[in-house]
DNA sequence: GATTTTCTGGACTTGAGGGTCCAAAAAATG
DNA sequence: CATTTTTTGGACCCTCAAGTCCAGAAAATC
């Protein structure tokens, strides 16, 4: 099976337009008859694409998710080599999630396809990249000693990625981004406490 | 619709039969057939007892294991008034989550009713009660000076019930406890720093 | 421009699963 | 013990949604 130029920009197109979709207002569930009906395809286009069925479709599309998890933290995420930089960082995920509110576009695929082995590697494989950059981050912290070198930066890094975790997934069901603000906020202080002695805030 | 002590006893047994499927194996998805099945009924008892249909059941179902959450961390949790005893929680809730592995029931739970409002609030409830908890643990060290007065208790809290969460969910996604464990410690290891100085671990 | 490949539309099948209904058995009631 | 209420079993219905199939349109290929 070639794809022609034409034929990829359909198969792209349910790509984006499922994003979009999950991106907006009560999805909870996705169905091949709601994407049919976005993106202006028919059933046999979305098999013609994704043979292995909705599976493999709403994987392609947490894969398109997942890059952007990490893009829309940019360029922040990217260069953690200032306080300053942390806090716009944080600004930016709060920022993020609040606007993005109970919807979670990830977290809605994750509930649908969660089972499947290859949810599990595209789950771990966002976590493992995100978590690489805030090590990279404490570790350019740490170079510069504005973090203690002693500190064991992955392990920190590890606790981050849980703390943002379980902060949008409050966020998710609550509606209110204190539990997320309240995780990093704690966490950074404890990066800069390691460095300016006791209650450096 | 008064219940006599018979009913009220399957009632009962279509709860905790169904509490008991999500805690082992491959639940990912329960359905009316399945708690038939397990809890020896038939479908006239479920609507018997549950008129809300699926979505009233394993509300109950979800109150019953909230429950369990918070019970499965005593002692421990209700008593956090030594660093001692905060080391025992930490163990405590890392072998519970260790033990229960990718299942958890109330996860599962979640991702099925997640939607209603009832499911919410249920989360809700669980949540700030837990999180009370662990605010009066931390000002419990706060009195007797254990930890930086100064510290805001209930923001601390808010940040372990967002890093815990965050953990478990990692936990139930890639089966490693690293995440989880990287959390707790750091955000105790803060707690500690407020009071003895940097570097206190 | 004939032929082969790819793309598109939509009717149809299939199965799962939630929910309804009613009648029989069992308890409670008095 | 007659009657009323509660409990139980299971056949039946209905909807929703995934997946199949095939024929016709549009591109590519030579």
């Amino acid at each position: 099976m070639a794809l022609t130029a034409k034929g990829l920009a359909t198969r792209q197109r349910i790509i984006e337009g499922t994003s979009a979709h999950l991106r907006s207002d009560v999805p909870g569930t996705v169905t091949l008859d709601d994407i049919r009906a976005i993106t202006g395809t028919s059933k046999g286009q979305l098999f013609h694409y994704f043979p292995g069925g909705k599976e493999e479709l709403l994987l392609a599309v947490a894969r398109f998710e997942a890059d952007r998890v990490i893009s829309d933290q940019q360029p922040h995420l990217g260069a953690l080599t200032s306080w300053a930089a942390w806090t716009r960082w944080r600004n930016a995920i709060v920022a993020r999630y609040r606007a993005q509110g109970p919807s979670c576009p990830l977290g809605t695929l994750m509930d649908q396809v969660g089972a499947t082995p290859g949810a599990a590697e595209v789950a771990a494989a966002l976590l493992a990249r995100w978590q690489g950059m805030i090590r990279a981050g404490i570790a350019a912290m740490q170079a510069e000693d504005l973090v203690d070198p002693a500190l064991d930066a992955d392990r920190a890094a590890a606790a981050f990625i849980a703390g943002i975790q379980g902060g949008v997934q409050i966020l998710r069901s609550t509606g209110e981004s204190t539990h997320l603000e309240a995780v990093v906020d704690l966490l950074i202080e404890h990066l800069r406490a390691t460095r300016d002695g006791a209650g450096g805030r």
